[in-house]
DNA sequence: AGTTCAGTGATGCGT
DNA sequence: ACGCATCGCTGAACT
């Protein structure tokens, strides 16, 4: 985290070589070369950017007839930037570190959903969040008792529409329960929509779609 | 994609508010905004944008006496950036929209598997790429007759290490073959590596992993 | 370090 | 244009 902070509007041309390979055609980008080693190549368009390197990376500058060569190493990846010509460079030594804080995610809908949870499973008689398993964690797992059976609730959330994989998820972990641990199951998907395959493949299992909002931000 | 291409740095404030809501405090920031309308904020560390926008959003400009009010919108998302000072702009007019041209993805990986099949199913009769189910499309599904029998050979192919997540994948195409189609099927992951609880899965269930490497790579 | 999962995911592809 | 599944995903949390 102690690099240096760059900033360059250039003409040039760019070649990855890593686990695949790409190649950039010549013309003007930006580069942006992070403190803690990030690489970003963006073109005109887009949010996501043509060429990257996560954090780590380490950059060589290197003087040749053709023009300034960077490249940028990363344990088996390499990028290598040819400058043609550099039209503006910035060194942001200022440059800020905060972080945002995000309201209205995954647990945020999850903890709406258990402040509430009578309304879902009345009866029940013990709530776990990130219940962990081999095959990985559970959002949240409900357990009840109806006429003296075990009823074990398992839940996944998903803040917008769920899709094929969210029922793969939920399978996996009911699989593990109903034949592996051997007891009575039953999956949920609580989110506010779904799309109409993964409903199907669903309601196919026996497990069921349960619509809910994202809960209204509160601020501390 | 007729819009204006800027790249700020400056000292700014930052707040988000559509289906989540986020703010970043008083600092200094890169702004992007790009001819498509994509808005990025850029802090010093990492890969991706403290806030963003897709393409298409609108960007409107008001001066007060607080300092310059940038103002994104898209749909029901909004970003406002309040800026204190501008330390330096540039109009990237000349900004390129070159694309990059990628080698070695899951595709390149799946097409060298076919090229040798006879290696990994010997006497196949049938080879469907990209075969199209209700759960989704199979990345290779190849048909042997062994001894009159039809063997509905179901593989995925993931480029790195493959995890319980193409597990689950797998076994959402082999579910609906086995209890829905009612064939015969066994489930494969190609792959150069896996995780081994998902390999755990993946036997427990009768599946089997092929170690491949990524295909090198032949330029045009 | 390895593994798993969420994301204001984003992108591409099919309908 | 919208719905749907995947990604060189990235980043974060937990073992």
């Amino acid at each position: 985290m102690d690099g240096i902070g760059l900033i360059i509007y250039a003409r040039c041309e760019v070649w990855y070589k890593g686990r695949a390979e790409s190649h950039l055609a010549p013309g003007d980008y930006l580069i942006i070369r992070k403190k803690d080693g990030a690489l970003l190549i963006h073109g005109a368009t887009l949010t996501t950017p043509l060429n990257y390197q996560p954090p780590g990376a380490e950059l060589k500058y290197e003087r040749t007839p053709e023009g300034i060569i960077l490249t940028s190493t990363r344990k088996k990846e390499e990028i290598k930037i040819k400058i043609q010509e550099v039209y503006t460079h910035i060194l942001a030594d200022s440059w800020s570190n905060n972080k945002i804080t995000l309201w209205g995610t995954e647990s945020h809908l999850r903890d709406h959903v258990i402040s509430n949870i009578d309304k879902y499973f009345p009866g029940h008689t013990e709530i776990h969040k990130e219940y962990s398993t081999p095959v990985g964690a559970i959002d949240l797992l409900v357990i009840q008792d109806k006429s003296g059976e075990r009823v074990h609730n398992v839940i996944e959330f998903k803040r917008k529409k769920a899709t094929l994989a969210a029922c793969s998820q939920l399978g996996r972990y009911l699989q593990h329960f109903r034949t592996q641990m051997m007891v009575l199951s039953i999956g949920y998907i609580f989110s506010p929509d779904i799309t109409a395959n993964a409903l199907i493949h669903l309601e196919q299992n026996g497990d069921h779609h349960v619509k809910v909002e994202i809960p209204q931000i509160t601020h501390p």
